[in-house]
DNA sequence: AGCACGCCGACT
DNA sequence: GTCGGCGTGCTC
């Protein structure tokens, strides 16, 4: 029916279902101020919910009693711009997710709730000379001002948000120093540039390879090319983008930086203040709601040049984005592992190709997926095959230690090697276990019982320290016990290595050495990890004991020794990307050691010296075990040579889950007209967890449109399902682990 | 997905 | 006679 001239607004509204809703606009809002990418509230199911308006229409198919109007206008300026929209727009498609928390839920918390799209000043302190020049000391009684004026002598600038949080006391502090005229007071919209020690990091000369890079990247800015930069770790990337930014930033265009994870944010933000004079903002899950409002309006409407941060950012929109990297392309972490699962990576590319703009992908262990594209011309590799300065490649060796007398899990001829480089100079060891707690399972040795999760299929793992054997797949917690539950006796053993293990065994060891150990548990406190890493690069650590954490890209000047325990598993994994995640780990281990002026060395303890997986890796390089394993995925037709999307369905009751694949199969049958490869459904790797049963149905196609072609009429169907309600379901689109 | 409405069993 | 079980269906 005809409704005036005020058209119907098509809201997204935050709720998982894929679908618009229909508002009416009250009839005294003029035109010119409603459009795509305005939020508005609305009434939905009697509650207040802020929305996107996606479209508008004359009229609407729903009845027009039914239809409620738009409550308020939230925005004057739409949030997005019809390029974000795109972009989200082909999320939606290529991901199947519903529209409205794709368009919601990428938007920063605060927005999402309704807060206004303001860029607010913050007042940053900085100290006047005459406050540079006090002694803290000096103060007899005044604490805090003390504290204060050490706090601010330590630092360049720091924000009223900060200041405050330190100590409630600031107001009357600042109101102090402000008086005796030490201080001074500015109001920023982001975070400055420090003013002390601004650029002092200068330019390096690029050697000849890092100079071509740059060179052919610069040929390309502004269209859409992919780069695949394979630079082995220690060649020089991070100068190649620093000078690759510069470039950018002189056309007065905006950059987006992605790394894999949180903590390595902190060391390339100092290196880029101290070397460009350009507005920086962060964003990461880890920022307040208010910084990361802040940010994202930074980049919005174009106050600040340089966006640093996780997956998470990427979907803030840009006023003039010139050129997209994301280093450690290969790492996992850049795809979403539960609700909304997306590849950070992929997005990346399909963001810098809608706005026609290069991206460049670092790493030093290339996904097989960008090295098959390189392959199949999709994306220019860039190489960058040398070590910069005079550092030479680490020398890897295997150390079998099949019949070999262990302790603790470390073998003699190891301890041998590890005394060797302790006992040179400010040399430091790396050793590499990827397993938190004590030891894996807790075993008796008279019956054979094993102390497993009343919730899940796992081994509970010992937690010596905590006196506890936790679960690491929900967050049960159970008591240490000593006796065996089963048969009463008091031969329970630990068997398995993990990191507190070890820990224990190299202090008593070496009660004279400092050893940091750096896993989930030992940095869960806020700020812990920022501290350890300052430490081992200060060179007051001697060895440092760690997780998967320890691949991920830190800098530790310093290791010329790097060790990986108890890898052999991860040989005979079933998953078909094991191989490839254990040559990256390794890779990516090797390459924390000898960065510095002395060769480095990596010692890998095997039971399986011979493994071609290992042998190869070590004698010929990534890249020759990259193009091996590529080979044996294209025979097989495993990805990337065929595309995949993982259907997974969890049920507290089995029969729920049978009850909802009985449906299912005959539609799915139905539905197949494309050849879809359809295996399962099957049981999930680990069946129970969480209290839940889950199963798994793969789909499979060597072309990604039928796969689509055949997912996106399904979907709507499987949700019309009856026993669907008794179930949890989602789909991975591209899965990078089966689980 | 949530959340309300609705129709059948054990209680003050 | 009511409280509440979760089955069904709708959200503009």
């Amino acid at each position: 029916m005809k409704l005036k001239n005020t058209p119907i607004a098509q809201v997204a509204i935050p709720v998982l279902l894929n679908q618009l809703f229909d508002y009416r606009i009250p009839d005294a809002y003029a035109l010119k101020d409603i459009g795509l990418g305005i939020r508005v509230l609305v009434s939905f199911r009697g509650q207040e919910k802020v929305g996107l308006i996606l479209g508008l229409k004359p009229t609407s198919e729903i009845k027009n009693e039914k239809l409620k109007f738009v409550l308020s206008f939230l925005d004057s300026q739409p949030l997005l711009a019809s390029k974000d929209q795109q972009l989200l727009h082909w999320l939606r498609h290529y991901y199947h997710y519903p529209i409205g928390y794709i368009f919601c839920n990428t938007l920063p918390t605060l927005l999402k709730k309704g807060e206004t799209a303001v860029l607010k000043k913050e007042a940053y302190f900085s100290l006047t000379l005459t406050g540079q020049k006090i002694d803290p000391t000096s103060f007899k009684r005044a604490l805090k001002q003390q504290f204060f004026l050490q706090t601010l002598q330590e630092s360049t600038q720091m924000s009223e948000t900060v200041l405050k949080t330190l100590d409630k006391s600031w107001p009357q502090v600042k109101t102090a120093f402000l008086k005796k005229n030490w201080l001074i007071e500015q109001a920023y919209y982001f975070s400055p540039t420090p003013l002390k020690n601004c650029l002092n990091e200068t330019e390096l000369v690029l050697n000849q390879a890092q100079q071509q890079v740059l060179q052919c990247i610069e040929k390309t800015l502004e269209t859409f090319t992919v780069f695949l930069l394979d630079g082995v770790t220690g060649s020089g990337k991070t100068e190649v983008y620093m000078q690759l930014i510069n470039k950018v930033l002189q056309k007065n265009q905006q950059v987006m930086l992605l790394l894999p994870e949180i903590s390595l944010t902190p060391q390339l933000e100092t290196r880029f203040r101290q070397r460009f004079n350009a507005p920086i903002v962060i964003y990461h899950s880890k920022l307040t709601d208010k910084q990361r409002l802040q940010s994202w309006l930074a980049i919005k409407l174009g106050e600040a040049s340089i966006l640093l941060g996780t997956r998470s950012a990427l979907f803030t929109p840009f006023k003039n984005l010139g050129v997209i990297i994301l280093d450690e392309e290969h790492d996992s972490s850049f795809k979403q592992q539960d609700k909304f699962r997306f590849s950070a990576r992929d997005v990346a590319i399909m963001r810098a190709k809608l706005t026609n703009i290069p991206i460049l992908l670092g790493s030093a262990t290339p996904s097989l997926e960008s090295l098959a594209n390189v392959t199949k011309k999709r994306f220019q590799k860039l190489a960058l095959p040398q070590r910069a300065g005079k550092a030479q490649p680490p020398k890897i060796v295997l150390l079998d230690i099949r019949n070999k007398r262990m302790h603790q899990g470390l073998s003699a001829a190891l301890l041998q090697q590890i005394e060797q480089t302790l006992s040179k100079e400010k040399q430091q060891v790396l050793i590499f276990l990827n397993r938190r707690g004590f030891a894996p399972r807790l075993m008796c040795h008279d019956c054979g019982w094993v102390a497993c999760c009343a919730h899940c299929d796992a081994n509970l793992v010992i937690h010596q320290q905590q006196k506890q054997l936790r679960c690491h797949h929900c967050q049960h917690q159970y008591l240490l016990i000593t006796q065996c539950p089963a048969c009463q006796k008091n031969a329970l053993n630990a068997l398995g290595l993990g990191t507190e293990r070890v820990e224990q065994f190299l202090n008593q060891r070496y009660p004279d050495k400092t050893i940091i150990r750096l896993d989930a548990e030992s940095t869960q406190k806020k700020g812990m990890l920022e501290k350890y890493l300052t430490q081992i690069n200060q060179g007051n650590v001697d060895i440092i004991l760690g997780t998967q954490m320890l691949a991920k890209g830190h800098h530790f000047p310093n290791v010329t020794l790097a060790v990986l325990l108890d890898i052999d598993s991860r040989l005979f994994s079933l998953d078909f990307r094991a191989p490839e995640k254990l040559a990256q780990l390794i890779t990516q281990v090797a390459g924390r050691s000898g960065r510095g002026k002395i060769r480095g060395k990596v010692l890998i303890q095997t039971r399986q010296p011979q493994h071609p997986l290992l042998t190869l890796l070590i004698q010929q390089g990534y890249n020759a075990f990259a193009q091996h394993a590529l080979a044996e995925r294209k025979m097989a037709l495993l990805p990337p040579y065929s595309y995949q999307a993982l259907f997974r369905v969890a049920a507290f009751q089995e029969q729920c889950a049978d009850d909802f694949f009985e449906q299912l199969m005959p539609l799915i049958i139905q539905q197949n007209q494309h050849n879809i490869l359809v295996l399962g459904p099957v049981d999930a790797p680990m069946r129970k967890r969480e209290k839940r049963y889950r199963f798994q149905l793969l789909f499979q196609s060597e072309s990604r449109a039928e796969l689509h072609a055949f997912l996106t009429p399904l979907l709507p169907k499987i949700k019309t399902l009856k026993t669907i309600k008794k179930i949890q379901w989602s789909l991975d689109v591209d899965p990078i682990d089966l689980y």
